[in-house]
DNA sequence: CATGCGACTGAATCCATTG
DNA sequence: ACAATGGATTCAGTCGCAT
């Protein structure tokens, strides 16, 4: 996973061809922009494969608000017999629908979604992600350490909120800076519930009278988590649902683009003035830590034409278990029961392992003055030679 | 909330007239009984709002790839079993529909449902709960303390799986044992996740040669939990996905009644062993336990995440005999004789102080304005903030 | 009888690149 | 498209056995 950014101008051409191009796409990208209107219609002036990241907090039901609009504009009544809940579910379903699609349209192929909802809309966006194509990589949880208390003690407290996380399709190669969460979460593996707080006190942007300018500000730390996660500097966030620009705040801060879309004139201007605040970090502070998968390839055959191991050296397996030997090509030898045999360091270490795999960098050892190493240490030798030579 | 048992034979008129009365209402129901066959024919055999509760842990359609090895080159034994394919979306949303209606047609007017999954179905459940005019109280997080990991690094550690609580209709006056929960929470308020260990060691039923009985076993005290809150003694569940029988056994230890439906035979057997030797608790016993709570773990990464440091930050070692630089994901930077070098903070406290092993909370230092505190000063803040979290 | 070590396991949509 | 190949990748907990 990691950054397969490299050369990605591939642009897988199923991801295109449902739609001609746009003569939108000879237009600059509106970036680090908040873009006013209609998430629908404002989608619809991007050209397809136009950004790296969608991230949406929709209106999350029928029942909260009033604010909801059938595609059309029109507004859904407010009503609860059974006939027109399932009147007012379809209404958000194809709402839901029209602006994922739209979404998948505008998003590169190995771009990527996020959702956040609660029990009230996210079983029928997760619904509306599967069919609309996306492959859903994880539901992630945040657990609010400090959620509404249940007044009425009538339900569990409900303490945390839903987001989907999926690619653009099955064979996308999607973002995870998996290594680097890793290294963030203590050096364990980065878990799909996460312990955050709600937005209060500061960073709690306040509006006229002292009053909170936004109802469902989100806490930074989470799309700081997100961006983090599943984006790289320089890609492109798209938030259709801008509010008050939590988004956009934690993307300047972290070396990342945006495309806000919001509605609400007052929402923009008091997303604008919080963007602008913000600092952005050290640019030389935001490259996740490298991964191994993202580090320069460097096969045996160029540690052995290197000269740090020399044809006829002796390799071994841990304990000494096993031994091979250095062959001028860069694969190995070692004794079977057929004689001798050579290849890879990985398929002689699977050989002689009776395992099905095997990485024959860190299987495969040599004498070195301290001791037994793996032959890693050398790649990693050269890695750094190489390193230095590129900067 | 609480009981509502008093003076509920009302049976709303609305939930009965979709069908008749079936000549069955009058054989007596098969309590604590295990029936053999398909879900969806043995609950059209039952009568009409016949059970409180209904508990399913249906399949989830999880669409597994090929074989997936753990990084020792071991075989994670899947869920590949036939009765978790289905041939498309449409296909389980059918099959989900079904069942659901059955489902809401043998429950009381009063009754609730419970239904188990994980993003590769919840979703769809979800919506169609919804649909079919039941009405969600909650979605429910289990937090997996013990997860499997996520052997590739290619996403989050599925480490939660999600229940939906909800009554048979918007009306319904369910039932929710609100006081006897939060005296089980140490008198905070229930809330909506759940921390909760998987199945493992005695409890998990062995089938031949010492091999797990059923592939999804749920844990006894996550029905515990279900149960307690949702029903009260002498109350009918009903699971339709009976498999080893977690819902029998855990309803006859709380003095519930059950009724299981199951087709696999070999499950059926497993399960009826099972429950025959289940002890009911004594009925005057029937309390839930305290759960313990531990301090919530909180990573550096989310330290930086919720603000107080920032990326670009110096951090240093004792009598600042090293210098670090916190970096956007969560890791410092520390020069080493190689040029920077990049990792967490116990991994490059342990650099700098050539040692096997470093605790970076108490070895870092950042700059406050009364001199050098340990970043752990940085942790214990962020924990008082979360307060004290349910388990 | 403790203690330690190694083997084993769990609802899993689990890789990337080249040819 | 598929096949072959390189080589990256795990956490909490239980159980059995050796010391």
């Amino acid at each position: 996973m990691t950054t397969k950014k490299k050369k990605k101008k591939k642009t897988k051409s199923a991801a295109l061809k449902t739609r001609a191009p746009r003569a939108a796409a000879k237009t600059p990208l509106p970036l680090d922009e908040i873009l006013e209107g209609d998430c629908i219609a404002a989608m619809r002036a991007l050209p397809d494969a136009c950004v790296d990241l969608v991230f949406a907090d929709p209106p999350y039901n029928l029942q909260l608000g009033g604010d909801l609009t059938r595609p059309d504009n029109s507004r859904v009544d407010g009503v609860d017999d059974a006939w027109d809940r399932f009147d007012s579910f379809a209404a958000y379903d194809a709402f839901t629908r029209e602006w994922l699609a739209e979404a998948r349209r505008v998003l590169k192929p190995d771009g990527a979604l996020w959702v956040i909802g609660s029990y009230h809309n996210i079983f029928r966006v997760g619904t509306a992600v599967q069919d609309l194509g996306f492959w859903i990589l994880n539901d992630i949880i945040w657990n609010k350490t400090n959620p509404m208390p249940n007044f009425r003690g009538a339900r569990f407290t409900n303490a945390h909120e839903t987001l989907v996380w999926a690619a653009r399709s099955k064979e996308a190669r999607y973002t995870f800076n998996y290594a680097a969460l890793k290294t963030a979460n203590d050096d364990l593996q980065m878990r799909s519930d996460w312990s955050l707080p709600i937005c209060t006190g500061n960073e709690r942007l306040k509006g006229a009278a002292g009053r909170k300018a936004h109802p469902t500000q989100k806490p930074e730390a989470l799309l700081y988590r997100v961006l983090i996660a599943t984006t790289n500097p320089g890609d492109v966030a798209l938030d259709p649902f801008f509010g008050s620009g939590t988004t956009g705040a934690v993307a300047k801060l972290l070396g990342r683009r945006f495309i806000g879309i919001e509605r609400d004139p007052d929402y923009i201007a008091a997303a604008r003035a919080r963007i602008a605040r913000v600092e952005p970090a050290p640019v030389e502070d935001l490259a996740v830590a490298p991964s191994k998968r993202a580090a320069p390839r460097v096969p045996f055959g160029a540690v052995v034409e290197r000269g740090l191991l020399r044809p006829g050296a002796k390799l071994y397996a841990p304990q000494k278990k096993h031994e091979a030997r250095v062959r001028a090509d860069g694969s190995i030898a070692v004794r079977g029961p057929d004689g001798e045999v050579q290849g890879s360091i990985h398929k002689m270490g699977a050989l002689v392992e009776k395992a099905p795999a095997c990485n024959g960098w860190t299987y495969w050892h040599f004498e070195a003055k301290t001791g037994l190493k793996p032959i890693d240490f050398l790649r990693e030798k050269m890695r750094r030679e190489m390193g230095r030579q590129a900067s």
